[in-house]
DNA sequence: ACTGACTGACCGTCAGTCAGTCAAGTCAGT
DNA sequence: ACTGACTTGACTGACTGACGGTCAGTCAGT
C-alpha cells in the first residue's frame, strides 16, 4: 500500500480518534485492531508503533475524554462571579444539550456493549471530578446553602450512586422509571449536602405529579 | 484420555466450581477455557456441551453466587421476631466475618483483574437485593425509625453508592481512607432513610476520633 | 439398540511481533 | 550551491501463537 508519512502527533491523534469512534460504535471487545487500521489505511505495525497494546489505546481514549470533562468542570468551578448553586446547576443541570459532545459522550459511554470503557471512565470520573465538586461544596458551605462534614467523600459517594441512573439505561428502563430515579437522586443529594429541599430542582426540569 | 462419565448435574457443578475458582484467581479474561478443562481433565467439547459460550458460564457463576446471597438476605428479611434495625445490622454489619465466603467473595470480586465478574455482580446485586432491603425499610417506616418517600429507589441509589467503598480497594487506599469512607456512607444512609444519627453505628464498630 | 455424555482434531479470528522498507533530513566533499 | 552517501525513525505486512468455538464421531450405561 502507498506509504504516507505523517507527523507523529497527527498520526497518533488519527488512530486515537478512529479507535474512539469504532469502540463506541461496535464496543471495545468486538472491535479488532484490524478494523481500526483498515479504516485509517495503515499497517498493523503502525498501530503497535504508537500503542503497546489494545488496552493501552483504551486507556489513552479514557484519559483524553476525561481531561476534556475535567477542564470544563474546572472552568466552571473557578468562575468567581458564580454562586455555588449556580455552579452546581451549570455542571449537573440538563441545560447543556447544545454543546456537541458532553451529552453525547455520556450517552454513548453507556451503550450495553461498552462495559470496559464504561467502568474505566466511571471510576476515573469519580476520582478526578470529585475534588472539583467538593471545592464548590466548600464554597456553598461558606455561602450558607450547604452543610456537610466531609465534602470530598460525600461527593464521591453521591457520584458513585448517581451511576444507578445511567446504569439503568443499560437495562432499557422506562421513562417513568428513569424519572423516579432522578427525583430520588435529587432528594438524596439535597439531604446529603444539607441543602434546602427543592434547591436542586434544576435536575428535574418538569416535576411529575407522581 | 480415559473417558469418565458423571451425572450431568455433578459434571456441570464441577465445571462451574473450577471456573469460579480460576476466574477469581487469574481473572476472567486471562483464564482460558483450555485452562479450565485441563484442570478438570475433560475435553473442550465437554465444556461446550454444558455451556454455550465463555460469557455463558460467567453468567452461571454470577447467578449461583448471587442466589446464595439473596437467599441469606431473604431469610433475615422474613424473620418476624426482628426489628427493622436489627435486620439492617444483620445484613450490613461487619459481624459476619466468620461465615466463610460472604467476605471472601467480596474481597476477591474486587481484584483489579476481575472487572467483568465485578460489574456484572454489582449490577445484579443491586437489582435483586434492593427489593429485600426496601421491604425492611417499609417495616422500619411502620416502626417509626425510618422516613423515606421511595424506599426502593433510595435503596438502589445507596447500594450503588456504597460501591465506592469497595471500589476503593482496587486502588489500595489506606486504612484511614477506608474508615473515612465508611463513616460518610453511614451518615448518608441515615440522612437518606430519615434515620436517627448514630442509628447505623454498627457499620463503624470503633468510632475514630478524627 | 439406543441415548446422551463425552472426545479431540480442527477452524477462523485476533492480538501482538519483527525483519525489513522507504522517505526525509544531515552533512562531508566538491 | 549541488550531489550523493549516510542516518533516523515512521511505516509495512507476513507471520505466530493462543484463543473461543464446532462437529463428526466414540463409548458407557441402560
Amino acid at each position: 500500500m502507498a506509504r504516507i508519512v505523517k507527523a507523529p502527533e497527527e498520526r497518533r491523534a488519527e488512530i486515537v480518534e478512529t479507535a474512539d469512534r469504532l469502540f463506541r460504535q461496535y464496543g471495545y471487545a468486538k472491535c479488532s485492531v484490524e478494523m481500526i487500521i483498515r479504516e485509517i489505511g495503515v499497517a498493523k505495525g503502525t498501530f503497535y508503533y504508537y500503542f503497546k497494546s489494545k488496552p493501552d489505546i483504551l486507556q489513552a481514549i479514557v484519559d483524553k475524554t476525561l481531561s476534556q470533562i475535567v477542564e470544563m468542570a474546572k472552568g466552571v468551578a473557578d468562575e468567581p462571579s458564580l454562586t455555588a448553586m449556580q455552579k452546581m446547576e451549570a455542571l449537573l443541570g440538563n441545560s447543556h444539550i447544545g454543546d456537541d459532545n458532553s451529552l453525547e459522550v455520556a450517552e454513548m459511554l453507556h451503550l450495553p456493549e461498552n462495559r470496559e470503557l464504561h467502568e474505566l471512565t466511571n471510576i476515573q470520573t469519580v476520582l478526578q471530578l470529585s475534588p472539583i465538586l467538593a471545592q464548590i461544596v466548600e464554597q456553598g458551605i461558606g455561602e450558607g446553602v450547604f452543610e456537610v462534614e466531609r465534602p470530598l467523600e460525600t461527593i464521591q459517594f453521591l457520584f458513585t450512586g448517581a451511576q444507578f441512573l445511567t446504569d439503568g439505561d443499560m437495562f432499557g428502563f422506562s421513562e417513568a422509571e428513569i424519572r423516579k430515579r432522578r427525583l430520588v437522586t435529587q432528594t438524596i443529594i439535597e439531604k446529603a449536602l444539607g441543602a434546602a429541599p427543592g434547591s436542586f430542582d434544576f435536575m428535574n426540569p418538569i416535576r411529575a405529579v407522581e
